[in-house]
DNA sequence: TCTATATTTCTAGTTATATCGAATTATTAT
DNA sequence: ATAATAATTCGATATAACTAGAAATATAGA
């Protein structure tokens, strides 16, 4: 992973509106829930929520799978866990510095 | 946590140059970087790194120790966990709908 | 085909963030 | 006191994000 995605990543993280949205599917599971779904769950309106829906997919943090006219919204679990993962890859690979 | 905390703290990963600035501490190890470190390895001006830093510091990513006229920055590695764990925290939940 | 439903795109106003030079504050040393 | 150093705040501009109603698109069903 680079550095843009990490940051595209957590910046899809980084809004009260996004987490409420991604917790919604978290909590719903491995069946997703489809975009109506989400927005009687949250209050969001849909244009709004579409909005927020583009940055979280374009983040790769949630898959849509498209079902007709409706859209399967699932959380990408995987790829919050590579996320926290490339945060931390380099720890502590600096030599200390002699007291 | 709470939402606006878990919002806070994403947000404050979700820029490249804090995403710089993160892993250098990270890399960097428990004796943490002064001001000035930073600002070497990242080649970032010094203004824009202070509003990185209290950014991160606000959204308690990193920790801040004076020290004389210098400040120690730590990269807060529990802060991080706790914040995906978080979001993760009631995964699945919610009873799955009958097919 | 006509209508209803699901979702997105358009548009616009508002607010927040990013950047960085210059000025400022705080601390240490001479 | 004065000067040097470390770091922050100020001020200004540019860019991006948030929000949501209205219009458009796409699909399914009657």
């Amino acid at each position: 992973m680079d550095n843009v995605t990490a940051a595209q990543g957590f910046s899809a993280l980084g809004s009260e509106s996004r987490i409420e949205v991604f917790q919604t599917l978290v909590k719903a599971g491995k069946n997703g829930l489809l975009v109506g779904d989400i927005q009687q769950r949250t209050g969001i309106p849909a244009s709004t929520l579409a909005h927020h829906l583009k940055f979280l997919s374009t983040a790769q943090l949630i898959l849509q799978e498209k079902k007709g006219r409706t859209i399967v919204n699932r959380a990408n679990f995987d790829h919050l866990e590579n996320l926290a993962a490339f945060i931390l890859e380099e720890c502590c690979s600096e030599p200390e510095p002699q007291s």
